[in-house]
DNA sequence: GCCTCGATTGACT
DNA sequence: GTCAATCGAGGCA
């Protein structure tokens, strides 16, 4: 299988987050298929970390596409995040589970689940231990607004693949 | 500097 | 259904 080029994230937020589904995170001896996503975009969308301009936080989804946005949360998560838009656009998708052997139906439970920490914010999602694979799935996407989210826009942003048993609760 | 709260989860009433 | 855990980023003074 392939891995993901840069053009396939520096497109736009909402696109990219529907396209993950169905796709093959990658990081060292794990593997597991993407099956639910959330966007985050910049200007105009008070839950993005990047809505109140460039912090050092939100400095990766800043940057350039491609490269993971990792953070941390509450004293004890760590959250997942694929950059996306161009260099200097923020942009971001949440990944929010996968399906897997481990126990991965949530964003913080897949981070812990595939050993992810703040030490891969900014990694580019290109080597063989950490990357996503390209697939041939053609999977059914629904859509929901956020979860867990005060501040959110009126819109579905959320995406996952209808009917699987691994979408988070 | 100080204070509040979070893109969550799991344990408990 | 409710709530504690646990700490750094970000807002504000």
């Amino acid at each position: 299988m392939k891995i993901l080029s840069i053009s396939f994230y520096a497109r736009d937020t909402k696109r990219v987050a529907q396209e993950l589904l169905g796709k093959i995170l990658v990081h060292k001896n794990f593997r597991g298929k993407i099956v639910e996503t959330e966007a985050y975009f910049g200007t105009g969308d008070p839950a993005s970390h990047a809505f109140r301009g460039l912090t050092k936080r939100s400095k990766t989804m800043f940057g350039p596409p491609g490269r993971a946005y990792v953070y941390f949360t509450y004293g004890m998560h760590w959250m997942l995040n694929v950059v996306t838009e161009k260099d200097g656009t923020p942009g971001a998708v949440l990944i929010r589970a996968l399906e897997s052997s481990l126990s991965t139906n949530g964003p913080a439970k897949l981070t812990k689940a595939f050993g992810i920490t703040g030490k891969l914010n900014g990694a580019e999602l290109n080597k063989r231990d950490f990357c996503i694979l390209d697939s041939k799935d053609k999977p059914e996407i629904a859509s929901s607004k956020r979860i867990g989210v005060s501040n959110d826009l009126n819109r579905n942003l959320r995406f996952y693949i209808e009917g699987n048993k691994f979408v988070s609760k």
